[in-house]
RNA sequence: GGGGGUGUAGCUCAGUUGGUUAGAGCGAUCGCCUGUCACGCGAUAGGUCGCGGGUUCGAGUCCCGUCACUCCCGCCA
């Protein structure tokens, strides 16, 4: 029997009236009626209400026991009455009459309560990030973080994936994002860099002919944070297979996500087979290549009709002309919607840097006429063409915007989503997926110049067995996203296993073959070696959990998380070093930081 | 690197047009209370109003600067 309890505080049930018992854990409220305490003892299973009254000797002791004091209790199980039954914990239906209690950690006035929903400041949270824990909403984020890790091990081995580890000191990546480096003592004035990836790695995997692999990978980029992304450290459920295409890794990981997702949260998933959306239809019908698919708006192009003789709109039609497109949102049945509605729209538009939405509302009277401040630009027959193409009809309204094509994807896809939820059209109690496909290998750059667009170690798609290099920027890769709810989750290739091929890419964008064996020597070497078709995918382990638990910020699902800043407030992380360690890592550092 | 928000008691916040001694709830301490489960009642302690400067007879409040936290942009093959 252990010393400490004899159960936990979750789980005694009437079944166990009269038992002696012994329980551990946290003082989570007292309830102090003067000569009776009511103690809520607290500890990863549960609350159990413990009861002492002054004919015991540890009554005044333990009445001044601190919240949050660690202690140990030995007493009786009692059944409670009907009428203090207490429905809302699982051991409500008992309490424990406390015989003898043993302080075992003691705690001194708290920052911040444990017990309680307010919020508070995330610098005290940090600070105190093991009391913040012991709350129930983040522990709970944290066990099912834990969980849904396991489950995820288990799956992969049911599907013969095996799971290897990956250096963690490895070498600093040619592009990508910024890397940690750390300095090598033996080698000096040479650094480590650690991994954004395990991205060669998991392909020397493959060459080494291990199959399927799988890791629960840290990945660190030194980039700056947002709500969905801690600065410097995350995971990603890392996989590779062996002699597969696209769809073989689809499979995998749709099945993995619908199980996933199904095991771990009450809310629908929207379709089980995930719609293929190709990279230029995304950024066409949602302006972004990660649309939100609980949204069921969509984007049409109209630029045609600003070329019309018929249609007077001139703003739109000069900007036209110069090469600008015209994107509009449908909004079904908003004819009685107020003034406000659509103003607010606009001013929105304006607020994002945008030149503002016009808008208009089809009307039906005699003929088909169009009310709202430029409703009157429009004629009936080019009303007729609008509505053709995208299926609006009498009573529905119209947004439009128009400007470069970048600009009036950006601002047409932040639209979509702003008037979804003006309208309340997106069901909260959904998770809709989809995987974007066919993304272009190359784009230009700022300065003229045809750059990698994503990972250049994605295998090219060819047609009818052809490869067309005389036209790199219509090249697709056989790359993907998975997208959740408007969240990239993660994205993945087949890669590209023959060196010739990836020389020839290289070359394309201006690499010769010397820089590509500096840059890549141990990938282009492996490769040339006997490597098997192969291709993968990473999801993000933190995004995943994020859906989960329904949080808008990593943090919460994050254990001991750094600030905005990359700062370790509990650890003091980062932190100055001695003199001593900086010779002996041949560093030194500038006088006037 | 840039833009927005926030900063008042241990915690969460209020503080009017610039005007006397800066308040509340929770927590802490002390007292009363034997059926609570956000127990109740009474009292006490607790403040460099983030920091520095300025305007003013007078600044938590207005102005300038600065720092911290946070959200966003840039960045994230």
């Amino acid at each position: 029997m252990s010393k400490y309890r004899t159960h936990n505080c979750g789980e005694l049930t009437k079944k166990n009236n009269s038992q002696n018992v012994i329980l551990s854990g946290w003082i989570n409220k007292k309830r102090d009626h003067g000569n009776l305490l009511f103690l809520d003892l607290r500890d990863n299973y549960g609350i159990t209400q413990c009861v002492i009254d002054k004919s015991n000797k540890n009554f005044i002791k333990l009445e001044k026991t601190q919240l949050e004091s660690v202690i140990k209790i030995t007493g009786r199980v009692l059944e409670r009455s009907k009428d203090t039954i207490n429905k809302d914990i699982k051991t409500g239906e008992i309490e424990i009459t406390i015989d003898s209690f043993e302080l075992l950690g003691s705690c001194k006035e708290l920052p911040l309560p444990v017990f309680s929903d307010q919020e508070y400041s995330e610098e005290i949270r940090l600070k105190y990030r093991f009391l913040d824990l012991r709350r129930k909403k983040i522990h709970e984020n944290i066990i099912l973080r834990s969980n849904v890790i396991s489950f995820i091990r288990k799956e992969m081995n049911e599907l013969g994936f095996l799971e290897f580890q990956t250096p963690i000191l490895t070498s600093s990546s040619p592009e990508g994002a910024r890397d940690f480096l750390v300095p090598s003592r033996l080698n000096p004035g040479k650094f480590y860099a650690l991994p954004q990836a395990p991205q060669q790695f998991k392909q020397l995997i493959m060459v080494s002919g291990f199959d399927k692999y799988f890791q629960i990978a840290p990945c660190f980029r030194d980039e700056d944070a947002r709500a969905d992304r801690s600065p410097g450290e995350f995971y990603q459920l890392d996989l590779e297979m062996s002699f597969v295409e696209q769809e073989d890794v689809f499979n995998v990981v749709e099945k993995l996500m619908v199980n996933l997702f199904s095991k771990f949260s009450s809310k629908k998933i929207l379709t089980k087979k995930f719609p293929r959306i190709p990279f230029e239809e995304a950024m066409m019908k949602y302006g972004t290549d990660k649309p939100d698919l609980r949204n069921p708006l969509k984007i049409h192009d109209l630029t045609h009709i600003f070329e019309r003789d018929d249609v007077k709109f001139d703003i739109f039609k000069k900007l036209v002309k110069s090469g600008s497109k015209v994107r509009a949102i449908v909004t079904k049945n908003t004819k009685d919607k107020p003034r406000s509605f659509f103003d607010n729209i606009d001013k929105w538009a304006k607020d994002q840097g945008a030149s503002g939405m016009a808008y208009f509302t089809i009307e039906k009277q005699n003929q088909i006429s169009a009310k709202g401040p430029v409703g009157k630009f429009f004629s009936t027959k080019s009303l007729e063409e609008i509505m053709k193409n995208t299926g609006a009809q009498e009573g529905d309204s119209l947004f439009f915007t128009c400007d470069k094509i970048k600009q009036v994807q950006k601002i047409s896809s932040i639209a979509r989503e702003k008037i979804a939820t003006d309208l309340n059209l997106i069901d909260e109690n959904s998770f809709s997926f989809c995987w974007i496909v066919d993304y272009p290998i190359f784009e230009m750059g700022d300065d003229n110049k045809i750059k990698f667009s994503h990972n250049p170690f994605s295998m090219p798609q060819s047609i009818d067995g052809k490869i067309d290099f005389e036209n790199p920027l219509n090249l697709k890769a056989y790359q993907y996203d998975i997208v959740c709810n408007g969240i990239e989750l993660s994205s993945g290739a087949i890669r590209n296993h023959k060196p010739d091929l990836m020389y020839k890419l290289f070359s394309l964008a201006g690499y010769d073959k010397k820089q590509v064996d500096t840059k890549f020597s141990g990938m282009i070497n492996a490769l040339s070696y006997g490597a098997p078709p192969h291709g993968g995918i990473a999801p993000g382990i933190d995004r995943i959990v994020m859906l989960l638990a329904n949080e808008k910020n990593i943090r919460e699902i994050t254990m001991f998380p750094m600030n905005q800043n990359a700062q370790d407030l509990m650890m003091n992380a980062p932190s100055e070093v001695s003199i001593n360690q900086l010779k002996e890592l041949n560093l030194s550092l500038k006088k006037n930081i």
